[in-house]
Order: C-alpha cells, then sequence, then structure tokens
DNA sequence: TATGCACCCTGTAGCAGCTACAGGGTCAAG
DNA sequence: CTTGACCCTGTAGCTGCTACAGGGTGCATA
C-alpha cells in the first residue's frame, strides 16, 4: 500500500511551490542553518527529498503560528528526538500562547485608546482636533 | 501665572529622562528627521529647549500607541497645521485602529489554535505528542 | 543549431525601529 | 588633577525576510 520508492527530487522552486515559501526565503533558511542544505545536481541545482518537504512543511506551519526561529529550531531539534518526554514541546507552546495572550491584552488596550480618540474627533480644525489633543503633552507640573 | 521665560536647555540624557525616551534613540529620531536638531553648547552638546520635550513627549506617545514613524511624521506635520481641518488626522487613527483591530483578530485566531494544541498534549513521549504532529505536515496526496 | 525564456546560482543590501558598541571629547566634583 | 558621569560620531547588529545584480543552466521551439 504504502510505496517507499524515494520521490525524484525537488527543486527549489518546485519546494517553494509546495509549501507556499518564497525560494529566497528557503534559502535564507538553508543559510541560517533551519533546513539542512540538499544534495546538488550536476548543474549545482539544490534537489530537495521529501524529507525537506516535511521539514520545511513543519517550518512553515510553526512559522504560521507565530513561532519565533528560534523556536522553530528548537521544536525541530524535539521533533527528532522522539522517544524523550514531550515537556520541553508543551513548554514552548505554552510559552508562545502566553505570549500570544499578552499582545492580545496589550493591542486591546490600545484599541480601547485609539477608539476613544477618534470617537472624540468633531471634524473641526486641527487646533480643535481631540486627537492631536491627546497626543500632545499634557504637563503636570 | 504662566511663567514666559525659556527653560533653560536640557541635556540629551535629561531629555531622555523626562520622555521616557533611549539616548541613543533620540539621536535616531533625529538623524531620520522626526524631530529637529537642537542648538549646540560650547562643547558640543545638544542643547534642547521646551518646544523639542513637547515633540519628543507627542512622538512617544504616538509610539505607545502604535504608530508607525511614517505615520508620527504626518501627525506632527498635521499638528502644525493649527487652522486646517483635522480630516487627515481622523484618516491616520482611523486606518491605524483598523490595523490594530486586525491584528487582534489575527491573534485570537492564533490562540486558539495554539490552546486546541497544548490543550491535547498528554505529557507522554514526543514520538505521541499532539503538537508535534498538529505541527508535522499531513500529505493528502 | 541558435535562441529565447524560465529557472537556478551567489552575494550583498535593504526594510522597521531601534540598540549596542568602539573610540573618543567634556565637565563638574573632590 | 584625576575620576566618573555624561556627551559626541560612526558603524554594526537584531528579526525575518525580500529584492536586487550579475551571472549560469536546461529545455522547448523556430
Amino acid at each position: 500500500m504504502t510505496k517507499p520508492q524515494p520521490t525524484r527530487p525537488l527543486s527549489i522552486g518546485e519546494l517553494g511551490r509546495r509549501t507556499g515559501t518564497k525560494v529566497e526565503t528557503i534559502r535564507y533558511y538553508e543559510r541560517i542553518g533551519l533546513i539542512a542544505a540538499p544534495a546538488r545536481s550536476a548543474g549545482n541545482y539544490r534537489a530537495y527529498g521529501s524529507e525537506h518537504l516535511a521539514r520545511l512543511s513543519f517550518v512553515r506551519r510553526s512559522r504560521d503560528l507565530g513561532f519565533s526561529l528560534d523556536q522553530v529550531r528548537a521544536l525541530l531539534d524535539l521533533a527528532d528526538q522522539r522517544d524523550r518526554p514531550c515537556g520541553a514541546v508543551d513548554a514552548i507552546a505554552k510559552q508562545h500562547l502566553e505570549e500570544v495572550e499578552r499582545k492580545i491584552a496589550d493591542l486591546e488596550a490600545l484599541r480601547r485608546e485609539l477608539d476613544a480618540m477618534v470617537a472624540q474627533c468633531h471634524q473641526g480644525t486641527v487646533a480643535e482636533c481631540r486627537i492631536i489633543e491627546a497626543l500632545s503633552p499634557h504637563p503636570e507640573a
């Protein structure tokens, strides 16, 4: 049922198309050591196999979920230690979740302030503008 | 009641302390033309007046509210045109508000995904880890 | 066979918005 | 007269790409 024969090599463009990653980004990931350098063809073209496809897909998905490149690197490492407990994985994910929650809270505070500012603008002149006023310093000394 | 005599000049360090801005950041703002270059003392030290203090406070407050440097530049320009209608100010603020709302929505979608991922982790080995699994590609072909 | 075109290669510079040096000068206190 | 805190300029680094420039490769078509 499964097909054990190796997939034939993908060009960098193909790999990019299949993972939704720009070619330059793939080369960048290789340069910073996030994904392994693949074999080269006779003409010095990068030749990727299915393991690269899986790897890059993992990276893409992690990036889409907002993990930093360092976190992705750590997750990739952990994903390879299949017989170790997954507490470290959980820790990274939880830490990221907390960051995301912090950011949401910050942005919501921001939204409230901006909302209030915008609501007060009566479309007069700049001199009377509540937005400019809200941004201007009101020295308490 | 008001004190019309000019405040004596502030050093860049003082200005930084009063506005909560790092010295390097102030110099950076000057370099990119966001705030005007001040007069210099005999020893070539920057000497800031109250107008710089007000200006930088405005910048800080705008930055805290998440406006980009380009937006801050535009807001500063507009703040000077006191007799013009403030529609343009309103437009910048509204545009920013929309951006913030988009970001919140994006982050909330993210949080839901991360939440679901983290909730499924049963603290087994990496091989069984639902987080790793969620990140791994599941080829449909 | 030539040639055109899409693709690939390396290397470098740019984006935002700072931050952090290095390597010096200035100034007031003790 | 030295110490230490401050200031100066200039440049390089950070994240995570993106966009060239200036070439080489590979395949189809006239």
